[in-house]
DNA sequence: TAACTTACTGTAAACGTTTACAGTAGGAAG
DNA sequence: CTTCCTACTGTAAACGTTTACAGTAAGTTA
């Protein structure tokens, strides 16, 4: 910058300025473009940061990048993102409460002016280590922090949607395909269930069967367990991935879907279109809450004292062939 | 750090080297441990990229992360820096000559330490622009760019495997589905389908059809314009995308896979377990590609010196039930 | 004309680290 | 005892920006 403001004749503040966006001297303006391209001028980011306490930086956690509904909310992210100067970090993996207490700590460092918090686990040492963070936060799930975030969640009742819909559709046979109930997610999706089922006057807990996690692998070993799978009419799984191990598991079985047994799943990622029978899922319009994240994020760096927007998504359910 | 220093009684370089793991005087160790926990200190990040002139930040750049090739490929990268100090940053979305030269030109503001490339299209302008690159760079793919950089490449001779597989397999009827040939894959696997025909004595010619892009959609959409598909025996898809949707075209029309067509796909991704049938893909070891991009940035960190890597995965048919 | 306002300019001080350099204390060697 | 070496220390100068502040020139008002 000190060469570009000697090759324009001005002083660097005036560089500065003009880069910034400040008005400056007709007269100069051309002499520092001419000067910045001369140069090939491009201020450094390091600089920046250090003086004026902005990184330029979003960082973004999800839990494990496998899973398509982490694609498809970073995507969303990006979306929004890429159309500022903000760039995208992307957190390491934060599976576990140590992992995320880490990462959370890491923030102070002062690498990411905003951070976008997704986690599957909870715990009081997560919401101590979060309510120290010294940027703007928002969350997407149902994580329990304090109240000064913006807050992106999906109403409770997809279960409950998905579950009417097969009930009325095809009779009290439900197979709950939950994942591991020491997340988040597992927890009230199994809450929900229960308490759907109950409403109907049916004892829900010999419905449900738990992976071990929210994986193809996992769901198909929870689904070989089960000895006769075929008193169920439905299946009802707690994410697109163990629905797409529903599936696999019934087209090994010569079972028909959904003939036999329907299947629906939660998330309605990419996958819902590309599994055969296509997926009937719960769209928890994921790019969406991205997008919606990325933005509120942008929107209180701009201005810190917007009051805290808590959003509930509504689920939808998207008929495909599955059910 | 001037108050950690201040409050263990030691000079702020003292505070400096103890923090980067040089030794300093045993007597005054616990001295700073204790300020440092008792300040909750964190070293800025701003403050050490500008004067180490080192971000611990590495930019990795992908077409387009809807795509399970790139996230498996991510998810690599990961795996190795989130066993550093090291910090992934995502570039944006980069299917354009455009919007590639845009990113390499980002570069310049020195806000990485080093980058991952990986690109669909091939351009001079890419390349001149990434000549001028003043950060390591690692080339994941067979985009054209100058010498001094690692890269990893998928050996030639995968389309050639697939099809050897299907014509022993099914005889000469195959298809070959691929993507757009304005990229650098496109070209390349349709280069590798004709040659592969022609040692066949057959002209390939007639036997391809082209997608808008690798996705599950334009794939439908190719395949719909096809008048009788029942003349081929087997189907080979440039990536996994393009497989779903030809195993979804052929279920719609109720052709069954692998009896009456069968179905390859490239890449190997996540998907082709999920997929009824799953799918037999041709296995490009994108996790390792990404570990392995990973790999090469964090050792021409340590040692600029080391000599330039070129690295060739060669291709491998994981058999499954779609052929 | 003088006094004030407007619109811009340059100087210089920060931001929070790392590191070259000179200095010092203590032990080893002669 | 002196000299040399080793192992550490603190001082102070950077790194590349942004921005408070004081200054200036031109325009406006009285």
């Amino acid at each position: 910058m000190h060469d570009v403001a000697r090759e324009a004749n001005v002083s660097i503040a005036s560089v500065s300025r003009f880069i910034n966006g400040q008005t400056v001297r007709e007269e100069i303006e051309p002499r520092i473009t001419k000067a910045i391209s001369a140069l090939n001028f491009k201020p450094n980011s390091a600089g920046r940061a250090l003086r004026a306490s902005k990184t330029q930086q979003i960082c973004l956690s999800v839990p494990d990048i496998s899973n398509p509904v982490y694609q498809t909310i970073t995507k969303g992210v990006q979306n929004i993102l890429n159309k500022t100067d903000y760039r995208l970090m992307l957190a390491p993996r934060n599976l576990t409460v140590e992992e995320n207490l880490a990462l959370i700590d890491s923030l102070d460092s002062n690498y990411a002016d905003g951070f976008i918090f997704l986690s599957l686990v909870d715990d009081p040492k997560i919401r101590k280590a979060f309510s120290k963070l010294r940027i703007p936060a928002v969350v997407i799930g149902n994580v329990q922090v304090h109240d000064e975030v913006d807050t992106i969640k999906v109403s409770a009742g997809a279960v409950e949607l998905g579950l009417t819909y097969l009930v009325d559709k095809y009779g009290g046979d439900v197979l709950f395909l939950n994942g591991p109930t020491s997340t988040i997610p597992g927890r009230n999706r199994e809450k929900g269930f229960l308490e759907a089922m109950k409403n109907r006057g049916i004892d829900g807990s010999k419905h449900v069967v738990e992976a071990e996690s929210f994986d193809v692998e996992a769901g198909l070993v929870a689904l070989r367990k089960i000895k006769n799978i075929s008193k169920y009419r439905s299946i009802i799984c707690a994410n697109d991935l163990l629905a797409a191990a529903a599936l696999r598991h019934l087209s090994t079985l010569k079972i028909e879907v959904p003939k036999k047994i329907a299947v629906i799943g939660i998330d309605n990622t990419d996958l819902a279109n590309v599994l055969s029978p296509s997926l009937t899922s719960i769209d928890y319009r994921s790019e969406y809450r991205g997008e919606l994240a990325a933005q509120f994020i942008l929107d209180r760096l701009e201005d810190p004292k917007t009051s805290y927007r808590k959003v509930n998504i509504a689920p939808e359910l998207i008929e495909r062939e599955s059910a």
